[in-house]
RNA sequence: GCGUCGGUGGUAGAGUGGUCAAUUACAACAGACUGUAAAUCUGUCGCCUUAGGGCUACGAAGGUUCGAAUCCUUCCCGACGCA
């Protein structure tokens, strides 16, 4: 893998650049659709591919399960097994020792509101007895099947070995997420784990990378305190890894800070993933304070349920008022759904739970975020980043 | 015409003397969703309300009872059986 700077946004760390991996480049900023089981849902390849996508990422533990990383090794890697051509991102399993971890059955995820102090007590945090799919153990995570409750022990050097089974052109580091909610203390300790799993997935990743074709990210955590994050992004820059990723849940309004703290640090010359971030508004504030990938299940999640990207907001196609609108969903919209149909067959095929519901309001989705960030680096070559983002957020957040 | 069974909120379908403005599902209406346990989840869903409650309701009309969707009578409607 290279990355090349292209164009550097003034006096902010924003920039413009190009990854070359083996199975082709990656404009940057880019927005890479989420396919977390080989598959961006409701898509096939070549529909993600046609409304621009230029790179995709899937997940290391949920391919472990099923149908296994051999099974995908002996059908020649991810790139063929699933038809598609383009880079592949694959994600180490980490957000699992979250979500299905401490996260699992509560309300909590990537993004929590800040003004949910019960999440914030650490008093009230000692749930050790509730339920959950994975446990932390002395040398990585015990995970429980959600699929048929096998157990499974995941160390870095196992996340590290799937990966490499898989064949993605970058991999990450096998890390723990930590919930918002956490304390000092613990995200300290849950710090030091990340940092040792981060040093030992580097290892085992040099161990197996004879071709060099691989690129391993490490992945900054660090919770909401400066510090801490900041110690991340120190210790992650001292080891050689090919680019970082930037991981946790955040409450919004942390999210910009915590950006910066850790992109101020990081080297210049290695691209950044922030990882799971993706509404438009995160865009801009990641790109311009020095993001160069963002993956995120928003638009496609949002597309199933109904949920439409416009220019003015977002749209929930379901309500009534849409029934008899027989315009596009977005006026100008160059998407294949904008194309061709309307509104009121949209919210038809929704009402009737037709299948290719699905499809056509992802298509949308993908479209408008992947084609935002296109616009968004357009900008920064052009030298209006600045303006396109105040009249783009004038009308996306006015409603 | 006789007999049997049945008529419950937008629909299907529980309930069969008080805890029933009525289980549940679907539909409808709205909201949520950020490294995918997600084609998912949550809320509302008779009318009015100063949110305490008030009012009208289980085919219709009478009746029994302190009290009826629930019991009785008649009528109307439907399905099936016999003529």
């Amino acid at each position: 893998m290279h990355f090349k700077i292209e164009k550097k946004l003034e006096n902010c760390l924003g920039r413009v650049g190009v990854i070359t991996t083996a199975h082709g480049v990656i404009q940057t900023p880019a927005f890479v659709p989420v396919g977390t089981k080989a598959s961006v849902k409701a898509l096939t390849p070549e529909q993600a591919r046609d409304l621009g996508a230029e790179v995709i990422l899937a997940n290391t533990y949920h391919l472990y399960l099923q149908p296994g990383d051999e099974l995908v090794a002996k059908a020649g890697g991810l790139h063929k097994f699933m038809n598609w051509n383009s880079p592949i991102i694959t994600d180490s399993g980490g957000f699992q020792v979250f979500s299905l971890g401490a996260a699992y059955g509560k309300q909590v995820s990537k993004i929590t509101k800040i003004t949910d102090s019960s999440l914030l007590i650490p008093e009230r945090f000692d749930d050790s007895g509730a339920p959950r799919l994975a446990k932390i153990g002395q040398d990585g995570v015990s995970f429980k099947s959600h699929l048929d409750g096998s157990i499974h022990y995941i160390t870095p050097e196992k996340s590290i070995q799937i990966q490499h089974n898989l064949g993605a052109d970058i991999i990450f580091a096998f890390d723990e997420c930590t919930s918002p909610a956490e304390d000092f203390r613990y995200q300290t300790e849950a710090l030091e784990r990340t940092h040792n799993w981060a040093k030992r997935s580097l290892e085992e990743h040099d161990k197996l990378n004879k071709k060099n074709n691989i690129a391993l990210f490490g992945i900054v955590q660090g919770g909401r305190d400066e510090t801490l994050r900041k110690k991340s992004a120190n210790f992650l820059k001292s080891l050689d890894f090919d680019g970082f990723g930037i991981g946790g849940s955040f409450a919004k309004e942390d999210m910009q800070t915590a950006v910066r703290w850790v992109n101020e640090i990081l080297p210049e010359e290695k691209p950044r993933h922030l990882l799971g971030i993706g509404e438009p508004e995160d865009l801009f504030m990641g790109i311009e304070n020095g993001v160069d990938l963002f993956d995120c299940v928003a638009p496609t999640r949002n597309a199933r349920n109904g949920s439409l990207y416009t220019k003015n907001g977002k749209i929930n196609i379901m309500n009534a008022k849409y029934k008899n609108d027989f315009n596009a969903v977005e006026e100008n919209c160059k998407c294949y759904l904008c194309a061709n149909y309307s509104r009121a067959y949209l919210a038809h095929l929704f009402h009737g739970k037709e299948i290719l519901a699905a499809t056509l309001a992802s298509i949308h989705n993908l479209y408008f975020i992947i084609n935002l960030v296109k616009k968004i680096r357009q900008s920064i070559l052009d030298d209006n980043f600045f303006e396109f983002k105040k009249e783009f957020l004038k009308g996306y957040l006015k409603s």
